[in-house]
DNA sequence: AATAGGGTCAACCGCGTTCTT
DNA sequence: TAAGAACGCGGTTGACCCTAT
């Protein structure tokens, strides 16, 4: 199967962060029409973008109960008591996580966890090897542990204080070098929405 | 004030699985 | 049953932002 055929017709596709009107068609198009069969949605809906694309975005961002903000304390023990039971069963895990995506949840865990862990494995080697000297034991699991609960707890407080630099929460703050470089928010999206459902 | 480095996250890519014909 | 199409997942990338120097 040639893989580059299977998303799009030769047709001009584009790629790159998405503009607020093709959410709007894409939100517009799913409201009257409903979501799945992405491909031929995409052509349908007028967009120049993959099935792929599309349904992406609307996974991981335009669906009304994708919750956005800052993973909770409980959603992080959660995540982790996941992770250790499956790996990195993203989608899984994020079943068990209402308005979470699995692509958040791995941007999570590969930005603030796996540093976490890291640096409490190197806090542990370097405590090892203290101990070696000193002919200490050290229960090196239980010590991992709590580097990282402290760790987590610790991010969770800057978490907070960082929270008007990533523009979290409901509001989403576009980037890039694109046409209607500007901020718009979900529910600037959903209202809008809601306008043209009520004119039609 | 400039900029280098690190953090974050949206989006893309490749591939395995499932569905359809 | 086979082949093609679509879906779904996990890994990776690239652009932007923030902070430290």
């Amino acid at each position: 199967m040639d893989k580059r055929t299977c998303d799009s017709q030769d047709v001009e596709v584009r790629k790159g962060p998405w503009t607020m009107e093709e959410d709007l068609i894409l939100i517009n198009y799913i409201a009257n029409h409903g979501e799945g069969v992405w491909n031929s949605l995409a052509r349908s809906a007028g967009l120049k973008r993959t099935g792929k694309s599309c349904r992406l975005r609307w996974l991981n961002y335009l669906r009304p109960d994708v919750r956005r903000g800052n993973i909770t304390p409980e959603e992080q023990l959660l995540i982790m008591e996941l992770h250790a039971k499956w790996g990195n069963r993203w989608s899984k895990i994020a079943k068990h996580l209402p308005g979470r995506t699995d692509n958040e949840i791995k941007n999570f865990w590969r930005t603030r966890i796996q540093k976490h862990i890291k640096q409490a494995e190197n806090m542990n080697r370097l405590s090892s090897n203290i101990s070696e000297h000193n002919n200490i034991q050290q229960a090196s699991t239980s010590q991992t542990s709590t580097n990282l609960a402290d760790s987590i707890e610790t991010y969770s407080g800057n978490n907070n204080n960082n929270n008007n630099n990533n523009n979290m929460g409901t509001t989403f703050h576009h980037q890039g070098n694109f046409p209607n470089e500007n901020i718009w928010s979900m529910e600037d999206l959903w209202s809008i929405q809601l306008l043209n459902d009520a004119n039609n």
